[in-house]
DNA sequence: TATTATTTTTAGACTTGTCTAAAAATTTAT
DNA sequence: ATAAATTTTTAGACAAGTCTAAAAATAATA
């Protein structure tokens, strides 16, 4: 079994090792848990002797095939709770991120597989993001930023890679929600701001907006 | 704000006074948590400086009002979650207390409140136990042991007194449910066992079982 | 390739919550 | 009311997880 700050370093290493090449670094797992590096050195050898990472001095970790699924399992338990939050108790995208951190370590095999099926066996948490199966596989969905798409391009909404409060309120404010059809009117070359359609309405956003969306990857035109 | 452990001293301590007269022991809080008195002194120090009981050395705590509240507020958050898993996972009442335990910690007003509205808020948990409300009060309902009713009459089975997972299976394996009318049908004297009609079958049960059902208390015969 | 800068680890300390063993206070019983 | 039994508290220790400050290893740069 594992502790809170065990299951909360292994979920850090988890999301760190998709986008890094190699052992994830000891000042990188310091940063995303807002820790020091002294303390992840400790925590990592105590991980390593559970054997769910490996370990060399001054070379990184790598999480174990064992490491591997209770993070998975942390992350699953995580979304699935998030989609509860905003399926069933009326919460906004933007809210449920706090509450999932503490909901994800309740620890009971039942309760979570019910959960699940009560919810109808999601496979994407409400920002998009996939919710790992049982043992720990997620489904990858083709998808690109919406900043990657030419004029007159058009996808699907389905997802954000900053999934801030403040991303996900602005979002709101200005009516981009998930599963809305999002199509390029026109790009300035100057800043690189798009002008889109959405729904039925003309927006203008920054490239740094569109390079925070996900648009489902089409197939033709 | 209180951590976990300060809020399971606050709970043990909550229930014992229900059922205790004057302070709380420092045994009887050992004992309901299973740790030792030495460590019910430190924490009690610590509870008493944060306000949350009365402590004179010797004599035993009480809670304060603060106290009262925030463990009614754990309480509150325990038997809503209970009543979760019971009506929306399709737990059976034996197996919630454990998952409850870890539930009850989790801090989010918004997330109690909803979840109290979701369930159509709910004053009794599956046990039968009164939910407190959001300050704290709960609804008190006449009730008596099955023990204590005489030959002929009958009430509701409303709650159990010992909620233990054994007795529990107990009475589903007996099929005796809340809800269920139960009438006396005999009482023998050798050894207070009872003869009871409850649905459309006749069981015999022991002193001991009585004594742990409660009935709700009639109006008239 | 030396030297500087950065990253990582070690050493020692602190907090929380727990424990054991012994001392002190209270209660019970003779 | 004094002795015996019980309860409670104190004193000191320990494990988990964190921190600071300093040392060691690695990486970057001139």
């Amino acid at each position: 079994m594992f502790t809170l700050s065990e299951e909360n370093y292994l979920k850090a290493i988890y999301h760190l090792e998709l986008d890094t090449d190699g052992g994830v670094s000891t000042n990188a797992i310091a940063e995303k848990l807002a820790t020091k590096a002294s303390s992840v050195t400790d925590m990592i050898k105590k991980l390593s002797e559970k054997e769910v990472v490996l370990y060399k001095k001054y070379k990184g970790v790598t999480l174990t095939v064992l490491g591997k699924t209770v993070a998975a399992s942390v992350v699953r338990k995580h979304r699935l709770w998030e989609v509860f939050l905003v399926e069933k108790l009326n919460f906004s995208w933007h809210e449920v991120h706090e509450v999932a951190e503490q909901l994800e370590h309740i620890k009971s095999a039942k309760l979570i597989n019910q959960l699940d099926r009560f919810l109808g066996f999601p496979t994407h948490d409400p920002h998009g993001d996939p919710i790992p199966d049982k043992d720990g596989n997620l489904k990858i969905v083709a998808k690109s930023l919406l900043s990657t798409l030419s004029k007159n391009e058009s996808g699907i909404c389905i997802g954000v890679d900053d999934s801030s409060s403040e991303f996900l309120q602005f979002l709101d404010k200005k009516g981009i929600t998930l599963g809305k059809k999002i199509t390029i009117l026109d790009k300035e070359d100057f800043d690189d701001s798009l002008s889109i359609l959405i729904g039925d309405k003309k927006l203008s956003i920054s490239n740094k907006i569109a390079s925070n969306l996900y648009i489902r990857a089409h197939t033709g035109q």
